[in-house]
DNA sequence: GTGATATCATTGGTGATACCAACATACTAA
DNA sequence: TTAGTATGTTGGTATCACCAATGATATCAC
């Protein structure tokens, strides 16, 4: 990467790259399951908490509410979750995964673990530990 | 942030989170003087390289060259960059900064360092050494 | 109980970032 | 000279993050 100089000497500069690869790699294999990041969040969050509402998804996943009613719908489109009402507050749509869902879920954390390994191939587990600990310390 | 166990254990997650808060930060600040990350990386560019194509402007921010036709345009607008054609290759349109494009990078550059300052200062500048030679194998 | 307030899902946006393909023009190399 | 390549432009697409308005429903204060 030729950058320039201004660029190349920002340390935020340098975290977004960093960043930004692991995101490339990560889009990659997502794609390859015909996935994008909010699905897996989503997918994640029901694997995690069972069945929730599409609020507490939101809060689960960081995800936005309207992001989370489009991707909710998607989901359920392809079957990979499903949606009842909250019998004991109507306001909610409590969601779920499917069989489905449960199986891509399996599928798409083997996917999500080799993004791991190769996104942090080139430093050791103890390094990636200390990493861990200041990036953390930032969020 | 209460995320969802499997999304909080992933270290590329740890990863995205951070330098997302750190965008948050880079946009609030570029917002209040009317800019973007592309036009910040132009204009930062044109400091450190002068009189340039906009080729070699996509190569030095890493922008795609579409990107930068439409970057470039919006800066001519306002007068922060002007362009002529490079009489030795008249595919060439060579950039540069005017002194108001001068002007305002020197602003940029000020709240671009008070950016550094607000994303690191959780840690230390030693922690800070260390967390960007992690980073620069990464990348 | 009722009126004000708050919450939830939905709809319909916006902007930033990162790409991609096709094209006309202009240059380069065989 | 001709085939191929480089450059800037145009016109997209997808993802991510976020915002405002709305109707339906619950809850709180009284």
């Amino acid at each position: 990467m030729a950058y320039t100089r201004r660029l190349a000497n920002l340390a935020t500069w340098q975290l977004s790259e960093a960043a930004a690869r692991a995101h490339r790699i990560l889009r990659e294999y997502l794609d390859g399951e015909n996935a994008n990041g909010y699905e897996y969040r989503v997918l994640a969050a029901l694997g995690d908490l069972g069945q929730i509402s599409q609020v507490d998804l939101g809060r689960a996943t960081g995800l936005d509410r309207s992001d989370i009613t489009h991707t909710v719908r998607k989901l359920e489109a392809r079957r990979f979750v499903s949606r009842e009402s909250d019998p004991r507050d109507a306001r909610r749509s409590l969601v779920e995964l499917t069989e489905a869902g449960r199986r891509m879920l399996v599928r798409l954390d083997k996917v999500i673990q080799l993004v791991q390994d190769e996104v942090f191939m080139p430093i050791t587990d103890a390094e990636i530990t200390v990493l861990l600990g200041l990036l953390r310390r930032l969020s």
